[in-house]
RNA sequence: UCUAUCAGCCGACCAUCGUUCCGCUUGCUUGCAGGCGGAGAGGAAAGUCCGGACAGCAAAGGGCAGCAUACCGGUUAACAGCCGGCGUUGGGUACCAGGUUCGCCGGGUGUACCAACAGAGACAGUGCCACAGAAAAUUACUUCCGAUGCCCCAAGGGCAGGUAAAGUUGAAAACGUGAGGUAAGAGCUCACGAUGUUUGCUGGUGACAGCAUUCAUGGGUAAACCUUAUGCGCUGUAAUGCCACGUAAAUCCUGGUUUGGACGAAUUCUGUUUGUCCAAAGUAAGCGGCCCGUUUACUAUUCCCGAUUUCGGGAUCCCGGGAAGGGUAGGCAGCAAGAUUGCAACAGUAAUGUUGCAGCCAGAUAAAUGAUGGUCGUUCCGCGAAAGCGGGAUUACAGAAUCCGGCUUAUGGCUGAUAGAUUUU
RNA sequence: UGGGUUAUGGUGUAAAGGCAGCACAACAGAUUUUGAUUCUGUUUGUCUAGGUUCGAAUCCUAGUAACCCAA
């Protein structure tokens, strides 16, 4: 890492294990920030920090309005995902995050964007009070 | 200009950031990070309605059941698709005769036009056809008649009986019109016509068409059962094979023979024990419904009880089958060169096929092909005589998931070709 | 990805091809000082489009929606 300017997204930040997305969904602990729900869990793991991102297909029947959600995410989360990978690197946890949006309507980028910037502040204050309260 | 059909295309470039795969390269932690280059959604990728390829079920046999298809010929790997033809129905049009209130009306025939057709069989059989109506398929309500027979008997009437021409109903009513015939009637007979059937001839590969002939005329429904013909074994790439990790080598249920023959061995030697092979029967499993037929297996240690050579029952071990349950959620192959794509020539009415040249064209797996800005192009709105200016949009339907051939459904715009209609010259 | 089932008033459910019912709900009226209960009446429907048939909720074809199963 050390390079922080650059916004990746690749393989390895995604979360794929369907193993941990079994135990995330069962156990792990979630907000709402409408339209988005977000479940996290602190898991050992190889990455830092592993993102999943989904959209019901019972809201958006068409395959190309689910894919075209999901682009947005991806990006909105790209842009602004490198201070929380930041905050745990210094905090030395590893963390798993899922996603979901729960909305029915097709959303617009900017709004995708300004809803994202203020799950990945709460995430961080999440995990700074978890860690401070395991220490 | 509009409508229909067919074919083709859906913005281009630059910058920044990012994504999946492949190749080269640098670094090391040897599968990750960086750099460079290349490739990266559709005509329907959709619905999953048909047909195949491919894989597994040992091999994929016969019959029944089941399912599907249904005019003929061609095409194809195959098809319920496609192409060409035949027939039926409807429309249009032309002709013919008729009626007319001169507006037109209904009828018949032909056709090189258009459209639709689940378009085999109702003369193999069974069933059904509500209400209405006499009657919905061997029937008779109102009628008509009562020649024949019987009764009252002058006329005439009644009964037995005959009849289905006329009437009403209905979606559908027992070939149509005319004449003869009769007691009244009836294809009962005849003429013309309609429909079907038998046989023959001609043309056609054939569906079929034309002509002659014979017999008939009792509706509809097979997207009711069914009959005939043809085809289909079942399951699907999350199939299937391999590697790694891990669990349960646990639990329950069930099966693990009999007879005969040949060859050999042992022995207490004409009887026992045992090995191999063959045959028959039996049991189990497979050929995913059933039957036939067929294939495979029937290898087993020790102990206890009854009985005491044989045998019967039970437990344990081993093997086969099944049930429920436990574990895994990682990787590789399948998986991207094919009934392939483009162009040309040839054969064919066409669908399609053959040959030649050139090309390699997505491969993800919680699932890549995106975001922002600019210029140009296209288009819409407003202002304007115009040039132009300002603002907006950049699109419809829609996202690969094993791969092909079709079908169906959803779809905005642009371009070209053909056909038809209208207007102008 | 592959396979299957269903669709009938607002809700739950019946109906051999021949008048589309039943219960609850809703509304109106009666009873009651008022409300509940009870009684009477009314409204609202075969998922959509074609076809077969004299006639379709039912049979056939295509579509739409909902649900379920395999792992």
């Amino acid at each position: 890492m050390g390079n922080s300017q650059r916004y990746f997204y690749g393989k390895t930040d995604k979360l794929k294990s369907r193993k941990i997305i079994d135990l995330i969904f069962s156990k792990g602990k979630s907000f709402s920030n409408f339209p988005f729900r977000v479940i996290w869990m602190p898991v050992a793991n190889n990455a830092v920090l592993q993102t999943g991102i989904a959209v019901s297909s019972r809201n958006f029947k068409k395959a190309v309005d689910r894919n075209r959600i999901k682009r947005l995410m991806r990006e909105a989360y790209r842009l602004q995902k490198n201070e929380l990978a930041e905050s745990l690197i210094s905090h030395k946890i590893t963390l798993a995050v899922f996603i979901l949006y729960i909305g029915k309507e097709m959303p617009a980028y900017d709004v995708v964007f300004e809803k994202f910037t203020k799950i990945i502040s709460r995430l961080i204050k999440i995990t700074d009070a978890a860690i401070e309260e395991s220490v």
